[in-house]
RNA sequence: GGAGAAGUGGCAGAGUGGUCGAAUGCGGCGGUCUUGAAAACCGUUGAUCUUCACGGAUCCGGGGGUUCGAAUCCCUCCUUCUCCGCCA
Protein backbone atom coordinates (compact mmCIF):
# COMPACT_ATOMS: atom_id res chain seq x y z
CA UNK A 1 0.00 0.00 0.00
CA UNK A 2 1.33 3.16 -1.44
CA UNK A 3 1.40 6.23 1.38
CA UNK A 4 -1.63 8.38 1.63
CA UNK A 5 1.06 11.58 1.83
CA UNK A 6 3.48 10.39 -0.69
CA UNK A 7 0.34 9.92 -2.98
CA UNK A 8 -1.00 13.80 -2.27
CA UNK A 9 2.16 15.46 -2.07
CA UNK A 10 3.27 13.42 -5.42
CA UNK A 11 0.48 12.95 -7.40
CA UNK A 12 1.74 13.62 -11.26
CA UNK A 13 5.24 12.01 -10.57
CA UNK A 14 3.16 8.83 -9.15
CA UNK A 15 0.54 8.78 -11.75
CA UNK A 16 3.68 8.78 -14.18
CA UNK A 17 5.35 5.87 -12.79
CA UNK A 18 2.69 3.61 -12.15
CA UNK A 19 2.06 3.90 -16.15
CA UNK A 20 5.41 1.70 -16.28
CA UNK A 21 2.90 -0.81 -14.66
CA UNK A 22 0.29 -0.31 -17.16
CA UNK A 23 -1.55 0.83 -14.88
CA UNK A 24 -3.50 3.76 -15.40
CA UNK A 25 -4.13 5.62 -11.74
CA UNK A 26 -5.31 9.19 -12.30
CA UNK A 27 -8.56 8.38 -11.39
CA UNK A 28 -8.34 6.49 -8.19
CA UNK A 29 -5.60 8.96 -6.85
CA UNK A 30 -8.11 11.68 -7.58
CA UNK A 31 -11.25 9.78 -5.73
CA UNK A 32 -8.43 8.64 -2.72
CA UNK A 33 -7.11 12.39 -2.35
CA UNK A 34 -10.51 13.63 -2.32
CA UNK A 35 -11.98 10.64 0.03
CA UNK A 36 -8.99 11.59 2.14
CA UNK A 37 -10.51 15.24 2.17
CA UNK A 38 -13.67 14.37 3.20
CA UNK A 39 -12.04 11.46 6.07
CA UNK A 40 -10.05 15.04 7.61
CA UNK A 41 -13.55 16.91 7.41
CA UNK A 42 -15.12 14.45 8.99
CA UNK A 43 -13.08 13.51 11.75
CA UNK A 44 -12.67 16.91 12.51
CA UNK A 45 -16.09 17.37 12.73
CA UNK A 46 -16.60 14.02 14.95
CA UNK A 47 -13.48 15.56 17.31
CA UNK A 48 -15.15 18.40 17.72
CA UNK A 49 -18.98 16.85 18.78
CA UNK A 50 -17.01 14.38 21.11
CA UNK A 51 -14.64 16.57 22.67
CA UNK A 52 -17.93 18.98 23.64
CA UNK A 53 -19.68 15.79 25.01
CA UNK A 54 -16.26 14.83 27.24
CA UNK A 55 -16.52 18.23 28.67
CA UNK A 56 -20.72 17.96 29.65
CA UNK A 57 -19.86 14.15 30.90
CA UNK A 58 -17.29 16.48 33.13
CA UNK A 59 -19.66 18.92 34.41
CA UNK A 60 -22.41 16.12 35.37
CA UNK A 61 -20.13 14.21 37.01
CA UNK A 62 -19.24 17.51 39.20
CA UNK A 63 -22.62 18.48 39.27
CA UNK A 64 -23.86 14.81 40.58
CA UNK A 65 -21.07 15.22 43.23
CA UNK A 66 -21.94 19.13 44.38
CA UNK A 67 -25.08 17.50 44.68
CA UNK A 68 -27.23 20.29 42.25
CA UNK A 69 -29.48 17.14 40.86
CA UNK A 70 -31.78 19.41 38.55
CA UNK A 71 -28.55 21.19 36.84
CA UNK A 72 -27.00 18.16 35.89
CA UNK A 73 -30.45 16.53 34.47
CA UNK A 74 -30.54 19.77 32.08
CA UNK A 75 -27.24 19.19 30.67
CA UNK A 76 -27.95 15.38 30.37
CA UNK A 77 -30.54 16.07 27.51
CA UNK A 78 -28.06 18.56 26.19
CA UNK A 79 -25.38 15.52 25.85
CA UNK A 80 -27.62 12.99 24.86
CA UNK A 81 -28.35 15.07 21.68
CA UNK A 82 -24.88 15.06 21.07
CA UNK A 83 -24.71 11.85 21.02
CA UNK A 84 -27.22 11.26 17.98
CA UNK A 85 -25.04 13.39 16.17
CA UNK A 86 -21.95 12.05 17.09
CA UNK A 87 -23.20 8.81 16.19
CA UNK A 88 -24.16 9.65 12.61
CA UNK A 89 -20.49 11.44 12.27
CA UNK A 90 -18.79 8.12 13.51
CA UNK A 91 -20.63 6.32 10.87
CA UNK A 92 -20.05 9.10 8.08
CA UNK A 93 -16.24 8.65 9.16
CA UNK A 94 -15.67 4.60 9.31
CA UNK A 95 -17.53 4.32 5.65
CA UNK A 96 -14.80 6.94 4.39
CA UNK A 97 -11.98 5.36 5.90
CA UNK A 98 -13.32 1.97 4.14
CA UNK A 99 -13.76 3.39 0.96
CA UNK A 100 -10.45 5.17 1.02
CA UNK A 101 -9.07 1.56 2.30
CA UNK A 102 -10.25 -0.27 -0.81
CA UNK A 103 -9.26 2.90 -2.94
CA UNK A 104 -5.56 2.80 -1.55
CA UNK A 105 -5.45 -1.40 -1.91
CA UNK A 106 -6.04 -0.87 -5.40
CA UNK A 107 -2.76 0.68 -6.34
CA UNK A 108 0.37 -1.07 -7.17
CA UNK A 109 3.43 -0.38 -5.55
CA UNK A 110 5.58 2.04 -7.84
CA UNK A 111 7.93 0.59 -10.20
CA UNK A 112 11.81 1.87 -9.30
CA UNK A 113 13.12 4.06 -11.88
CA UNK A 114 15.34 1.07 -13.66
CA UNK A 115 12.38 -0.91 -14.41
CA UNK A 116 11.95 -1.20 -18.40
CA UNK A 117 8.87 -0.23 -19.77
CA UNK A 118 6.81 -3.45 -21.52
CA UNK A 119 3.97 -5.64 -21.24
CA UNK A 120 5.15 -9.32 -20.50
CA UNK A 121 8.19 -11.11 -19.38
CA UNK A 122 10.20 -10.67 -23.36
CA UNK A 123 10.21 -7.37 -22.99
CA UNK A 124 12.44 -8.41 -19.85
CA UNK A 125 16.17 -7.14 -19.23
CA UNK A 126 18.63 -9.36 -19.49
CA UNK A 127 21.19 -8.55 -17.12
CA UNK A 128 23.42 -11.39 -16.95
CA UNK A 129 24.43 -14.75 -17.86
CA UNK A 130 27.02 -17.10 -16.46
CA UNK A 131 27.66 -20.87 -17.31
CA UNK A 132 27.74 -22.91 -20.58
CA UNK A 133 24.77 -24.41 -21.90
CA UNK A 134 25.45 -28.49 -21.51
CA UNK A 135 26.37 -31.04 -24.76
CA UNK A 136 23.97 -33.87 -23.77
CA UNK A 137 24.03 -36.89 -25.13
CA UNK A 138 22.01 -38.76 -28.08
CA UNK A 139 19.82 -40.22 -25.96
CA UNK A 140 19.19 -37.61 -23.49
CA UNK A 141 15.58 -37.56 -22.09
CA UNK A 142 13.56 -34.69 -20.21
CA UNK A 143 13.40 -35.03 -16.40
CA UNK A 144 10.08 -36.35 -16.02
CA UNK A 145 11.34 -39.19 -17.88
CA UNK A 146 14.73 -39.57 -15.96
CA UNK A 147 12.41 -39.71 -13.17
CA UNK A 148 10.50 -42.49 -14.22
CA UNK A 149 13.75 -44.63 -15.51
CA UNK A 150 15.53 -43.75 -12.31
CA UNK A 151 11.70 -44.47 -10.09
CA UNK A 152 12.64 -40.75 -7.90
CA UNK A 153 9.49 -39.00 -8.62
CA UNK A 154 5.88 -40.51 -9.29
CA UNK A 155 3.45 -37.77 -10.78
CA UNK A 156 0.96 -40.55 -11.41
CA UNK A 157 0.88 -42.07 -7.66
CA UNK A 158 0.61 -38.36 -6.44
CA UNK A 159 -2.04 -38.07 -8.88
CA UNK A 160 -3.50 -41.27 -7.68
CA UNK A 161 -3.42 -40.28 -3.92
CA UNK A 162 -4.15 -36.53 -4.13
CA UNK A 163 -4.12 -34.81 -7.39
CA UNK A 164 -1.90 -33.63 -10.15
CA UNK A 165 0.82 -31.32 -9.47
CA UNK A 166 1.11 -33.63 -5.89
CA UNK A 167 4.52 -35.92 -6.69
CA UNK A 168 6.08 -38.55 -4.40
CA UNK A 169 9.75 -38.22 -4.19
CA UNK A 170 11.09 -41.48 -4.19
CA UNK A 171 14.61 -43.06 -2.60
CA UNK A 172 17.17 -41.17 -4.04
CA UNK A 173 14.64 -38.43 -5.18
CA UNK A 174 13.81 -38.14 -1.74
CA UNK A 175 17.10 -37.52 -0.58
CA UNK A 176 18.05 -34.99 -3.49
CA UNK A 177 15.45 -33.06 -2.31
CA UNK A 178 16.25 -33.22 1.14
CA UNK A 179 20.34 -32.35 0.19
CA UNK A 180 19.00 -29.42 -1.62
CA UNK A 181 17.25 -27.82 1.50
CA UNK A 182 19.69 -28.85 3.86
CA UNK A 183 22.83 -27.08 1.59
CA UNK A 184 20.35 -24.19 0.52
CA UNK A 185 19.57 -23.58 4.56
CA UNK A 186 23.44 -24.33 5.79
CA UNK A 187 24.21 -21.42 2.68
CA UNK A 188 22.23 -19.03 4.08
CA UNK A 189 22.95 -19.39 7.62
CA UNK A 190 26.58 -19.05 6.90
CA UNK A 191 25.69 -15.48 5.33
CA UNK A 192 24.25 -14.60 8.72
CA UNK A 193 20.05 -15.58 8.32
CA UNK A 194 18.25 -16.61 11.50
CA UNK A 195 16.39 -20.07 10.59
CA UNK A 196 12.60 -20.11 11.13
CA UNK A 197 10.06 -22.93 10.62
CA UNK A 198 7.06 -21.17 10.10
CA UNK A 199 3.48 -22.25 10.34
CA UNK A 200 2.22 -23.67 6.84
CA UNK A 201 -1.21 -21.95 7.23
CA UNK A 202 -1.94 -18.43 7.67
CA UNK A 203 -4.78 -16.36 8.84
CA UNK A 204 -6.19 -13.26 6.51
CA UNK A 205 -4.74 -10.49 8.58
CA UNK A 206 -1.56 -12.39 7.62
CA UNK A 207 -2.14 -12.31 3.69
CA UNK A 208 -3.68 -9.04 3.38
CA UNK A 209 0.03 -7.58 4.96
CA UNK A 210 2.37 -9.29 2.62
CA UNK A 211 -0.24 -8.64 -0.47
CA UNK A 212 -1.76 -11.97 -1.06
CA UNK A 213 -4.82 -11.14 0.00
CA UNK A 214 -7.62 -9.48 -1.22
CA UNK A 215 -6.00 -9.33 -5.09
CA UNK A 216 -4.65 -13.38 -5.17
CA UNK A 217 -7.27 -15.30 -2.97
CA UNK A 218 -7.70 -17.75 -5.65
CA UNK A 219 -4.16 -18.28 -6.20
CA UNK A 220 -4.11 -19.66 -1.91
CA UNK A 221 -5.55 -22.79 -0.89
CA UNK A 222 -8.51 -22.16 1.87
CA UNK A 223 -9.33 -24.24 4.80
CA UNK A 224 -13.29 -23.03 5.00
CA UNK A 225 -13.59 -24.89 8.44
CA UNK A 226 -10.77 -22.43 10.32
CA UNK A 227 -10.45 -19.63 8.10
CA UNK A 228 -7.06 -20.68 7.29
CA UNK A 229 -5.01 -20.21 4.07
CA UNK A 230 -2.13 -22.88 2.88
CA UNK A 231 0.74 -20.64 2.69
CA UNK A 232 2.22 -20.21 -1.28
CA UNK A 233 5.84 -18.96 0.37
CA UNK A 234 7.58 -18.88 3.57
CA UNK A 235 7.80 -15.11 2.91
CA UNK A 236 4.05 -14.97 4.14
CA UNK A 237 4.38 -16.56 8.08
CA UNK A 238 8.34 -14.67 8.28
CA UNK A 239 7.39 -11.11 7.31
CA UNK A 240 4.51 -11.49 9.05
CA UNK A 241 6.56 -11.72 12.41
CA UNK A 242 6.89 -7.92 11.92
CA UNK A 243 3.52 -6.89 11.51
CA UNK A 244 2.19 -4.34 13.96
CA UNK A 245 6.00 -3.89 15.04
CA UNK A 246 8.54 -1.37 15.84
CA UNK A 247 12.04 -1.95 15.36
CA UNK A 248 14.98 0.08 16.30
CA UNK A 249 17.40 1.27 14.00
CA UNK A 250 20.20 -1.01 15.65
CA UNK A 251 17.54 -4.21 14.81
CA UNK A 252 18.65 -3.68 11.06
CA UNK A 253 19.26 -5.69 9.02
CA UNK A 254 16.82 -8.38 10.00
CA UNK A 255 17.99 -11.25 8.08
CA UNK A 256 15.71 -14.42 8.52
CA UNK A 257 15.45 -17.48 5.98
CA UNK A 258 13.13 -20.39 6.30
CA UNK A 259 11.89 -23.86 4.54
CA UNK A 260 8.71 -24.46 3.72
CA UNK A 261 6.64 -26.75 1.65
CA UNK A 262 4.34 -23.70 -0.53
CA UNK A 263 0.82 -24.69 -1.92
CA UNK A 264 -0.23 -23.09 -5.47
CA UNK A 265 -3.98 -23.65 -6.84
CA UNK A 266 -2.54 -22.83 -9.92
CA UNK A 267 -5.87 -21.92 -11.42
CA UNK A 268 -5.84 -21.36 -15.04
CA UNK A 269 -2.13 -22.33 -16.11
CA UNK A 270 -2.60 -25.13 -18.58
CA UNK A 271 -0.13 -26.58 -21.32
CA UNK A 272 3.43 -28.07 -21.62
CA UNK A 273 5.25 -25.65 -19.93
CA UNK A 274 3.82 -27.27 -16.90
CA UNK A 275 4.77 -30.94 -17.23
CA UNK A 276 6.71 -33.00 -14.96
CA UNK A 277 8.65 -30.44 -12.07
CA UNK A 278 7.83 -27.18 -14.43
CA UNK A 279 4.90 -26.66 -11.96
CA UNK A 280 3.33 -27.98 -9.10
CA UNK A 281 0.65 -27.76 -6.53
CA UNK A 282 2.93 -28.43 -3.20
CA UNK A 283 6.68 -28.10 -3.90
CA UNK A 284 9.56 -27.00 -1.62
CA UNK A 285 11.35 -23.58 -1.06
CA UNK A 286 14.25 -21.97 0.69
CA UNK A 287 13.05 -18.37 1.27
CA UNK A 288 15.21 -15.76 2.34
CA UNK A 289 14.03 -12.39 4.12
CA UNK A 290 15.42 -9.18 4.96
CA UNK A 291 13.90 -6.15 6.60
CA UNK A 292 16.14 -3.10 5.86
CA UNK A 293 16.81 0.66 6.80
CA UNK A 294 15.33 2.04 3.77
CA UNK A 295 18.74 3.97 2.88
CA UNK A 296 19.84 0.24 2.63
CA UNK A 297 17.53 -1.98 1.41
CA UNK A 298 18.76 -1.13 -2.47
CA UNK A 299 21.81 -2.36 -1.75
CA UNK A 300 20.53 -5.50 0.28
CA UNK A 301 18.70 -6.32 -2.62
CA UNK A 302 22.29 -6.47 -4.73
CA UNK A 303 23.59 -8.28 -2.01
CA UNK A 304 20.90 -10.70 -1.88
CA UNK A 305 20.94 -11.49 -5.52
CA UNK A 306 24.79 -12.16 -4.94
CA UNK A 307 23.84 -14.52 -3.14
CA UNK A 308 21.61 -16.68 -5.08
CA UNK A 309 24.05 -16.33 -7.78
CA UNK A 310 26.29 -18.00 -5.81
CA UNK A 311 24.16 -21.15 -5.00
CA UNK A 312 23.76 -21.71 -8.63
CA UNK A 313 27.25 -21.03 -8.99
CA UNK A 314 28.17 -23.71 -6.61
CA UNK A 315 25.43 -26.12 -8.09
CA UNK A 316 27.14 -25.51 -11.22
CA UNK A 317 23.93 -24.75 -13.25
CA UNK A 318 24.07 -21.94 -16.09
CA UNK A 319 21.96 -19.66 -15.16
CA UNK A 320 20.72 -15.93 -16.38
CA UNK A 321 19.51 -12.82 -14.17
CA UNK A 322 16.50 -11.03 -15.59
CA UNK A 323 15.22 -7.53 -14.54
CA UNK A 324 11.46 -7.95 -14.89
CA UNK A 325 9.19 -5.39 -16.76
CA UNK A 326 6.67 -3.03 -15.45
CA UNK A 327 4.19 -5.16 -17.23
CA UNK A 328 5.43 -8.54 -15.44
CA UNK A 329 6.69 -7.19 -12.35
CA UNK A 330 4.31 -8.42 -9.44
CA UNK A 331 1.59 -5.54 -7.65
CA UNK A 332 3.25 -5.56 -4.55
CA UNK A 333 7.39 -5.12 -5.92
CA UNK A 334 9.28 -2.38 -6.87
CA UNK A 335 12.05 -3.94 -8.54
CA UNK A 336 12.41 -8.01 -9.47
CA UNK A 337 15.34 -9.87 -10.53
CA UNK A 338 14.55 -13.12 -12.00
CA UNK A 339 16.82 -15.96 -11.77
CA UNK A 340 16.59 -18.75 -14.67
CA UNK A 341 18.46 -21.99 -15.31
CA UNK A 342 18.75 -23.51 -18.26
CA UNK A 343 16.98 -27.22 -18.81
CA UNK A 344 19.23 -28.71 -21.30
CA UNK A 345 16.81 -31.55 -22.42
CA UNK A 346 13.54 -29.18 -22.49
CA UNK A 347 16.16 -26.36 -24.25
CA UNK A 348 14.35 -23.70 -22.33
CA UNK A 349 15.23 -21.22 -19.59
CA UNK A 350 13.14 -22.25 -15.92
CA UNK A 351 12.59 -19.52 -13.77
CA UNK A 352 14.56 -20.69 -9.90
CA UNK A 353 14.11 -17.65 -8.17
CA UNK A 354 13.08 -14.42 -7.45
CA UNK A 355 14.14 -11.91 -5.45
CA UNK A 356 12.27 -8.44 -4.97
CA UNK A 357 12.62 -4.88 -3.03
CA UNK A 358 8.93 -3.95 -2.09
CA UNK A 359 10.39 -0.96 -0.51
CA UNK A 360 7.71 0.17 2.18
CA UNK A 361 4.55 -1.42 0.29
CA UNK A 362 3.80 -4.20 2.12
CA UNK A 363 5.54 -2.44 5.42
CA UNK A 364 2.80 -0.16 5.22
CA UNK A 365 -0.01 -2.61 5.07
CA UNK A 366 1.74 -4.01 7.75
CA UNK A 367 2.00 -1.44 9.79
CA UNK A 368 6.27 -2.68 10.32
CA UNK A 369 8.00 0.60 11.18
CA UNK A 370 11.21 1.45 13.14
CA UNK A 371 12.40 4.23 15.31
CA UNK A 372 14.57 6.70 13.24
CA UNK A 373 17.34 8.95 14.96
CA UNK A 374 14.49 11.54 16.51
CA UNK A 375 12.47 9.30 17.89
CA UNK A 376 9.52 9.20 14.93
CA UNK A 377 8.14 6.65 13.69
CA UNK A 378 9.15 5.40 9.99
CA UNK A 379 8.09 2.59 7.57
CA UNK A 380 10.85 0.04 7.26
CA UNK A 381 11.93 -1.55 3.91
CA UNK A 382 10.95 -5.56 3.04
CA UNK A 383 12.62 -8.14 0.46
CA UNK A 384 13.03 -11.38 0.19
CA UNK A 385 13.76 -14.32 -2.52
CA UNK A 386 13.94 -17.59 -3.08
CA UNK A 387 17.19 -19.04 -2.25
CA UNK A 388 15.91 -21.12 -3.90
CA UNK A 389 13.26 -23.08 -4.99
CA UNK A 390 13.72 -26.97 -5.61
CA UNK A 391 11.12 -28.18 -8.27
CA UNK A 392 12.98 -26.67 -11.54
CA UNK A 393 16.33 -26.50 -9.70
CA UNK A 394 15.86 -30.75 -9.53
CA UNK A 395 14.43 -30.86 -13.08
CA UNK A 396 17.76 -28.58 -14.52
CA UNK A 397 20.00 -30.62 -12.60
CA UNK A 398 18.01 -34.50 -13.30
CA UNK A 399 18.47 -33.30 -17.22
CA UNK A 400 22.18 -31.15 -17.82
CA UNK A 401 23.66 -33.50 -15.48
CA UNK A 402 22.03 -37.21 -17.02
CA UNK A 403 24.86 -39.48 -18.59
CA UNK A 404 24.60 -42.79 -20.08
CA UNK A 405 25.79 -44.21 -16.62
CA UNK A 406 23.00 -42.07 -14.32
CA UNK A 407 22.77 -38.68 -13.19
CA UNK A 408 25.53 -37.27 -11.23
CA UNK A 409 25.35 -35.25 -8.02
CA UNK A 410 27.18 -31.88 -8.19
CA UNK A 411 30.44 -31.91 -6.26
CA UNK A 412 29.04 -29.60 -3.68
CA UNK A 413 25.59 -31.59 -2.67
CA UNK A 414 27.93 -34.94 -2.24
CA UNK A 415 28.30 -35.01 1.77
CA UNK A 416 24.09 -34.04 1.75
CA UNK A 417 23.23 -36.84 -0.65
CA UNK A 418 25.95 -39.80 0.35
CA UNK A 419 25.66 -40.67 -3.37
CA UNK A 420 27.48 -39.55 -6.26
CA UNK A 421 25.10 -40.93 -8.74
CA UNK A 422 21.63 -42.08 -9.10
CA UNK A 423 21.54 -44.94 -11.22
C1' G B 1 -13.59 -32.19 23.32
C1' G B 2 -15.34 -30.91 28.84
C1' A B 3 -14.69 -27.60 33.40
C1' G B 4 -12.48 -23.26 35.48
C1' A B 5 -9.24 -18.67 35.60
C1' A B 6 -7.08 -14.68 33.16
C1' G B 7 -5.63 -10.94 29.14
C1' U B 8 -3.63 -3.25 31.37
C1' G B 9 2.37 0.80 28.58
C1' G B 10 9.28 -2.67 26.56
C1' C B 11 8.55 -6.02 31.08
C1' A B 12 6.31 -6.76 36.00
C1' G B 13 2.00 -5.01 38.23
C1' A B 14 -2.11 -1.57 40.66
C1' G B 15 -6.64 0.16 39.16
C1' U B 16 -14.37 -2.56 39.53
C1' G B 17 -18.47 3.56 36.70
C1' G B 18 -16.51 10.23 36.57
C1' U B 19 -10.75 13.74 38.88
C1' C B 20 -7.36 7.28 34.55
C1' G B 21 -3.60 7.36 28.88
C1' A B 22 -3.55 5.01 33.43
C1' A B 23 -0.14 4.39 40.38
C1' U B 24 4.33 1.85 41.53
C1' G B 25 8.73 -1.03 40.38
C1' C B 26 12.17 -2.71 36.67
C1' G B 27 14.21 -1.61 32.04
C1' G B 28 15.50 2.49 28.27
C1' C B 29 17.29 7.55 27.46
C1' G B 30 19.55 12.32 29.42
C1' G B 31 22.11 14.54 33.55
C1' U B 32 24.77 15.21 38.56
C1' C B 33 28.79 12.76 41.07
C1' U B 34 33.51 9.85 39.34
C1' U B 35 40.08 9.48 36.22
C1' G B 36 36.46 5.72 34.24
C1' A B 37 32.62 2.50 35.81
C1' A B 38 29.16 0.82 39.50
C1' A B 39 26.02 2.68 43.26
C1' A B 40 23.15 6.84 44.65
C1' C B 41 20.34 11.04 43.25
C1' C B 42 17.53 14.30 39.58
C1' G B 43 14.87 14.49 35.07
C1' U B 44 12.63 11.96 31.02
C1' U B 45 10.29 7.73 28.65
C1' G B 46 3.48 4.39 24.54
C1' A B 47 0.89 4.53 19.68
C1' U B 48 -2.35 6.53 15.85
C1' C B 49 -5.18 10.50 13.53
C1' U B 50 -5.76 15.82 13.23
C1' U B 51 -3.70 21.10 13.61
C1' C B 52 1.21 26.03 10.94
C1' A B 53 0.86 26.02 16.21
C1' C B 54 -1.86 25.94 20.91
C1' G B 55 -4.81 22.20 21.30
C1' G B 56 -8.32 18.23 20.14
C1' A B 57 -9.77 12.98 19.22
C1' U B 58 -8.96 7.65 19.64
C1' C B 59 -6.51 3.29 21.81
C1' C B 60 -6.23 -0.93 28.59
C1' G B 61 -6.59 -8.69 23.63
C1' G B 62 -10.33 -7.90 18.79
C1' G B 63 -15.43 -6.53 17.66
C1' G B 64 -20.24 -4.95 19.38
C1' G B 65 -23.54 -3.02 23.34
C1' U B 66 -25.39 -0.39 28.09
C1' U B 67 -24.51 4.75 30.15
C1' C B 68 -24.50 11.84 30.07
C1' G B 69 -19.72 9.22 31.24
C1' A B 70 -16.42 2.49 30.58
C1' A B 71 -9.77 -0.20 31.64
C1' U B 72 -14.00 -0.99 35.13
C1' C B 73 -20.86 -3.43 33.54
C1' C B 74 -23.13 -6.79 29.40
C1' C B 75 -22.62 -9.83 24.70
C1' U B 76 -19.33 -12.19 21.30
C1' C B 77 -14.80 -13.79 19.22
C1' C B 78 -9.52 -14.65 19.87
C1' U B 79 -5.38 -15.91 22.90
C1' U B 80 -2.95 -17.75 27.38
C1' C B 81 -2.92 -20.64 31.92
C1' U B 82 -4.89 -24.82 35.31
C1' C B 83 -7.57 -29.54 35.73
C1' C B 84 -9.92 -33.78 33.03
C1' G B 85 -10.21 -36.57 28.40
C1' C B 86 -7.75 -37.86 23.75
C1' C B 87 -3.22 -38.05 21.16
C1' A B 88 2.36 -37.66 17.51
Amino acid sequence: MLQLNNIRENKEEIIKQLAVKNFDAADIINEIVELDDLRKKTQKDLDDLLSQSNKLAKEIGNLFKSGQREKAEEIKAESINLKKSSKDLEQKFSHTVQSLNEKLIELPNIPHPSVPEGNSDADNELMYEEGTIPELHENAIPHWELASKYQIIDFDLGSKVTGAGFPFYRGKGARLQRALINFFLDEAISEGYLEYQPPLLINSDSGYGTGQLPDKEGQMYYIGEDDLYLIPTAEVPITNIYRNTILRESDFPVKNVAYSNCFRREAGSYGKDVRGLNRLHQFDKVEIVQIQHPDKSYNTLEEMKDQISSLLRKLELPFRIVRLCGGDLSFTSALTYDFEVYSAAQKMWLEVSSVSNFESFQANRMKLRYKDKDGKSKLAHTLNGSALALPRIVAALLENNQTENGIVIPEVLKKYTNFDLIN
